[in-house]
DNA sequence: GTTTAGTTTAGAATCTTTCCAAGTTTGGAG
DNA sequence: CTCCAAACTTGGAAAGATTCTAAACTAAAC
């Protein structure tokens, strides 16, 4: 029951290390070959529960993984999308796709200052996905509820300067 | 096209005139300047249920409008966007940005087949609005809820071909 | 009309993401 | 254990989308 040591907390239903576990049995059943860089990716987004870019994943294992390219990096996330492992969402404001490897039901809240995404726990997200599927006609794969504004510190900030 | 598509059914609380007045109102409230361009751009807006991108924007206004620059559209958009009279929706599959004038609550749908994205009104989505600003702090601008998967067409379509 | 601060414009710059050709590695077959 | 073909990675070039810039223009107040 001892969690690994990751860097913030989870707030998901499994642990990092089965979450490893699982991203690379989901490569293997699908046929897909186990490389280093796909090894140091999957460890990666299962040990965190930020919300990355490419850039930022890349920029992270370099200096561990010195002939990691950017390019791999997109080609394993991509892969991982298409497995339904990690989500990619939309821009927090910058011009950059987030991924995120949280796929309970929640919502995420980006905040239009800093930039940040963080999670919020909404088991009810499944019930409205058999609405909406019912309503549209449509065959639901996923979704991604996301919310704007501006985070509790970053009002805080604003209340004392003006500009 | 080089005419307005008013006739197309609006789906939205309001009329296309009386939104079209809004955001010509809300930019002199706001100190702005009335410009051919921002009056051309608003007309675009009120006037569509589509979800139009910057560069189809542009690209529609530009017969009517030579002079009208890329640019012009994108700070336009940006100031509308400040301003709440329009929602920029994260990328529908595509890398680009996409408008929306219908800000009364809604969910998108996405196709991911024939990569159309259509409005499913839910009011109710207003009452979800209060309780995530409640739940996380933040100050709450907008939101993109949107459902991936695929619409009743495309189902029906590949009923015949495995893909 | 004049004035001037806000706007527009074209094109360059930037940034993210994808593409490509060539070299490397994985995992299975022998 | 070795070899092979397909799968994968890599760096750099290319493609887009969006932003920046500096000069020219114009809405609106006086």
């Amino acid at each position: 029951m001892a969690s690994t040591n990751v860097s913030t907390s989870t707030a998901q239903n499994s642990s990092a290390a089965q979450r490893e576990a699982r991203f690379l049995d989901a490569l293997q059943a699908a046929g897909l070959r186990l490389t280093a860089q796909r090894r140091a990716i999957c460890h990666y987004l299962a040990n965190t529960d930020s919300h990355p870019t490419a850039q930022q994943i890349y920029e992270d294992l370099k200096p561990q993984f010195p002939s990691l390219s950017l390019a791999t990096v997109y080609n394993t996330l991509d892969v991982l999308v298409r497995l339904g492992l990690v989500y990619a969402l939309g821009g927090a404001g910058d011009r950059a796709v987030h991924y995120e490897t949280n796929t309970d039901p929640h919502i995420n809240l980006a905040c239009l200052v800093c930039h940040r995404v963080v999670d919020l726990p909404m088991p009810e997200v499944g019930a409205w996905e058999s609405r909406v599927a019912e309503a549209s006609g449509f065959k639901i794969f996923g979704a991604r509820l996301v919310y704007y504004g501006i985070c509790p510190e970053c009002q805080r900030r604003s209340q004392d300067v003006s500009h």
